[in-house]
RNA sequence: GGGAGCAUAGCUCAGCUGGGAGAGCAUCUGCCUUACAAGCAGAGGGUCACAGGUUCGAGCCCUGUUGUUCCCACCA
């Protein structure tokens, strides 16, 4: 970067420049060393099948500002990278590709199909991560991962038989959430709730023996083909003689008995429930506490079986359909009721879910779950916000049994093998060759794959080599913060928690970051469906990567949602180029010699001032950010930067920049300036990067530079509050100006009446430059007329400005600041009178009030005097 | 049915352990002041949703109410 600077801030070129030297400098990569501590973050892997989008920019974001602030501070700090294999939402894409060549799985088969996957992985694959570098984000890129490459499918394995041995992991019949659209099973978690309007028709079912009927409600009458039993409760007395009778199934004709089981809610509907074991969890849980037959009646893509020939291969709509048309044309339909109620849907494609009867995979969770909610509960593993903790708790608790079996091709494969001698189950982290039980050779591997969830939840250890002891796993687990948004806590955050537990030994992670979404300038959630999705490498385009990430970090506190607003990625741009600028004015005045970045010798009380807000700046952005207080931070730098640094002290150097104090002030310029830009990196890293460098430095590039630490040689408290009443001063005499209309041109005597005369001496020439005068002088008091007077805590300021001064406005503006002082002052004085605040308050507290209101008294006395002058 | 979040300036939102009500954008006034008009200097604008309570003191803590968003849950 030459000196000559252009004026406004190219991002374009710089970021590519610089991640590219980042890059060749290896500064990303951590390295087990026993000199450091380390930090580790792992990526929450994005799917294969993504693109970036905002939800993704945050959360980079958000990683990439505490890897690099941990980096600075001296951490081997590690961010590893990688993707997901997605099984599920990867399948469906591979599968709508084939249908345009007019191929389906079957044609294909099962390799082919894999074949097509891993390429489809090598060539889309890597897109997301490209992007990631985009944004800045710092991983280790030598360390990439993918869920599905060998090391992490050895650990899937692994856990796998591990859990088997150990019991936890087993197969059997029950009912599970089905996709029809997806044709696998899916956990309870994959399964979204959406109210939808039904209907609630109620039906005749008659009893065998002709005394009557008994009516049930039902909103699925298609599933009546598959009743075994109709429930009533135990206690109901209108059905006391029904239960033990039996019922003949209207349109089937199937003898069905009536039975009594207390999951009955007598209040609700009829009192008398149809129980379909194969198509209703709870009807399930009823059949096999009463032994009833389960009958599915649905085909893996939602028709009616074959059995049912009136309506086999009807579509389960349709079935329902034909079958109210029946139920009604042979009088069994009594009535029909809306009724609006909960539907299941699957949360990749949102087809309504069918609960359906079958043999799966699970894995037993109570065991599981009961440490992963001792680590949260005795705060090994905390979660920031920490509501969240009472979410977790609450799923922890009452999870129910994971079904991990899925009925798709692209994803880690069941290692369990089938004996067709035997009948046995070999599970096996190898391929075996034979039955581990008979020994024969006819077995033959479970055609299912296992939920995406399933190695996702090994991701912390799994990536650092894990079965395998290796160096990294040692150095770098347990993994220190994790950081994803509330929406995924129980797929992944939760199974992340049991997994580190039963497998490490250990918890994956101390602390979780949650956050929350990123919303359209409506509040609304961006979605494909709508359209109001806002592209972050558009807006990196248009503003930049450290604009982009300026937005996010502002404003945005942990577990909140925040909108995404086209003004606020102005500012962001706006303020990095507030940056270079400053940057830009503080290279044009440095001689090609200047020293690295020192704090001088000799000290004006600017300089203090500056240096003790600096110092300030140091202690708290530190402090911010090890509580993951990431928006409060930026804030403080955005302050710091444009109002201290900036408006002020900027503005004050250019009066001694060209005196023979310019030594001085440069190098407090450039010591203040590359020391806040390296607080700033890690939420603006590549400016920081771009500047850092052109100025005096020492080091090959900020982000490995040593993060500012707090300098007690750098607190000048009481010079710092000296020069806030020259601030004081500054301000009042501006605001003066301004409301009586002088130009900045016309500059004006000042007389400066004060009991601080060394301090207003010594700022003498920043009061000029700043208020506009054309000198200043100080003295304990003056006699002046025909004067502008204004009053400030510290001073009363006179300015003649002739024909401008129109007395009876300034009595009337001297009587407007004296009442406002006395009201100020009676407030202060009330709080004094009272008992209990003298004598409960703290002490500072109670000082600090003391000291307003003698300043105010004084004010006031001196507002008093300007009063009487003007008589 | 249970639980949680949010409600602060016209808009979008910060406000950490209770003591100053704030930022950006927008509005108004004046400035091309030798880094930046994507800028500078100023101004206006708030019963911190409502009602109680605790406290010397409440935007912040407690209780309730209203509105709103979300999560969980097997009421057929």
């Amino acid at each position: 970067m030459a000196k000559q600077l252009q004026s406004v801030y190219d991002p374009k070129e710089v970021e590519s420049r610089q991640y590219a030297f980042w890059e060749k400098g290896g500064y990303f990569h951590a390295e087990v060393d026993p000199n450091k501590k380390p930090y580790t973050i792992v990526i929450p892997p994005p799917n294969i099948t993504g693109r970036l989008h905002m939800g993704h920019a945050l959360d980079e974001t958000l990683q990439d500002i505490l890897i690099r602030f941990r980096r600075m501070q001296g951490y081997s700090a590690l961010w590893l990278p990688g993707t997901d294999h997605a099984s599920i939402a990867t399948e469906a894409k591979i599968v709508e590709a084939m249908a345009k060549e007019g191929l389906t799985k079957a044609d294909v088969g099962r390799d082919g199909f894999l074949k097509r996957a891993w390429e489809w992985k090598e060539t889309y694959g890597g897109t997301i991560l490209s992007q990631l570098k985009k944004l800045g984000s710092s991983c280790d890129w030598q360390r990439e991962r993918f869920t599905l490459d060998e090391g992490c499918s050895k650990a899937v394995n692994e856990v796998f038989v591990n859990l088997y041995e150990k019991g936890l992991i087993y197969r059997g019949e029950r009912i599970i959430n089905w996709c029809p659209h997806c044709k696998t099973s899916i956990s309870d978690a994959e399964v979204e709730y959406a109210e939808q309007a039904g209907h609630f028709w109620h039906i005749k079912y008659p009893f065998k023996d002709g005394s009557g009927y008994i009516e049930i409600a039902t909103t699925r009458p298609e599933t009546l083909l598959g009743d075994t039993a109709v429930a009533v409760h135990p206690d109901d007395e209108r059905y006391k003689d029904a239960v033990g009778k039996t019922l003949i199934l209207p349109l089937v004709g199937r003898e069905i008995p009536v039975i009594a089981d207390s999951y009955v809610d007598p209040e609700f509907g009829t009192g008398a429930v149809k129980i379909t074991p194969a198509h209703d969890p709870n009807d399930f849980e009823v059949g096999l506490r009463h032994n009833l037959p389960v009958l599915n009646i649905l085909t893996d893509d939602a028709k009616i079986v074959p059995e049912y020939a009136d309506y086999a291969g009807m579509d389960r709509y349709d079935a329902r359909k034909a079958i109210v048309r029946d139920l009604e044309q042979q009088g069994y339909l009594l009535q029909v009721r809306d009724h609006t109620h909960n539907v299941g849907t699957c949360y990749r494609c949102s087809t309504t879910v069918e609960p359906r009867v079958s043999k799966q995979w699970f894995v037993k969770m109570e065991p599981l779950a009961k440490p992963a909610i001792e680590a949260v509960k005795n705060g090994e593993i905390k979660f920031v916000p920490e509501r969240f903790e009472k979410i977790y708790f609450h799923w922890m608790e009452s999870v129910r049994d994971w079904c991990i079996s899925r009925q798709l091709w692209w994803g880690h494969r069941i290692p369990a093998w089938y004996c067709a001698d035997c009948g046995e189950i070999t599970v096996a982290k190898t391929t075996p060759t034979c039955c581990a039980h008979c020994g024969s050779t006819q077995i033959e591997q479970d055609p299912d794959t296992l939920d995406t969830w399933f190695s996702s939840a090994l991701w912390p250890f799994s990536t650092l080599g894990w079965p395998d002891q290796t160096p990294e796993l040692d150095y770098f687990y347990p993994t220190d913060t994790l950081v994803t948004g509330y929406d995924i806590i129980f797929f992944w955050v939760a199974r992340m928690i049991f997994s580190g537990l039963e497998h490490m030994g250990k918890v994956p992670f101390h602390t979780v970051l949650i956050h929350g979404l990123v919303r359209d300038a409506q509040g609304r959630k961006m979605s494909k469906s709508l359209g109001n999705g806002v592209d972050p490498l558009e807006e990196i385009d248009k503003y930049g990567a450290d604009a982009l990430r300026f937005t996010l970090a502002t404003g945005n506190s942990p577990g909140n949602d925040m909108r995404y607003l086209p003004e606020r990625v102005e500012a962001s741009r706006n303020f990095a180029n507030k940056i270079w600028n400053a940057a830009r004015f503080i290279l044009m005045n440095l001689p090609d010699d200047e020293q690295p970045p020192h704090v001088p010798d000799h000290l004006q009380m600017e300089d203090q001032w500056l240096l003790h807000q600096y110092n300030t700046l140091v202690k708290e952005v530190t402090d911010n950010l090890e509580k993951f207080e990431l928006g409060i931070a930026v804030q403080k730098l955005y302050d710091f930067i444009w109002d201290v640094f900036c408006d002020w002290y900027i503005e004050i150097a250019k009066i001694r920049l060209g005196s023979d104090d310019g030594a001085g002030v440069r190098a407090v310029l450039v010591y203040v300036m590359s020391n806040t830009l390296k607080l700033l990196h890690p939420f603006m890293p590549f400016i920081t990067e771009e500047i850092w460098q052109t100025l005096p430095h020492e080091g090959e590039s900020i982000m490995i530079s040593r993060f500012p630490e707090y300098d007690a040689q750098l607190c000048f408290a009481a010079e710092s509050r000296d020069f806030e009443r020259i601030m004081t001063a500054v301000k009042a005499i501006r605001t003066r100006r301004a409301e009586m209309n002088v130009p900045p041109s016309r500059k004006a005597a000042i007389y400066i009446a004060t009991g601080y005369p060394a301090v207003f001496g010594a700022c003498a020439p920043v009061i000029m430059k700043l208020a506009g005068g054309a000198s200043v002088q100080v003295a304990d008091r003056f006699a002046l007329e025909n004067t502008v007077n204004i009053v400030t805590e510290d001073a009363t300021i006179y300015i003649p400005l002739g024909e401008l001064v129109d007395f009876a406005a300034e009595r009337k503006r001297l009587q407007k600041e004296q009442a406002q002082a006395q009201k100020q002052l009676s407030v202060i004085e009330a709080k004094l009178q009272n008992p209990g605040f003298v004598s409960k308050a703290p002490a500072q507290v109670v000082q600090n009030q003391r000291d307003q209101a003698q300043a105010l008294q004084e004010k006031l006395q001196m507002l008093e005097q300007e009063l009487e002058k003007l008589q």
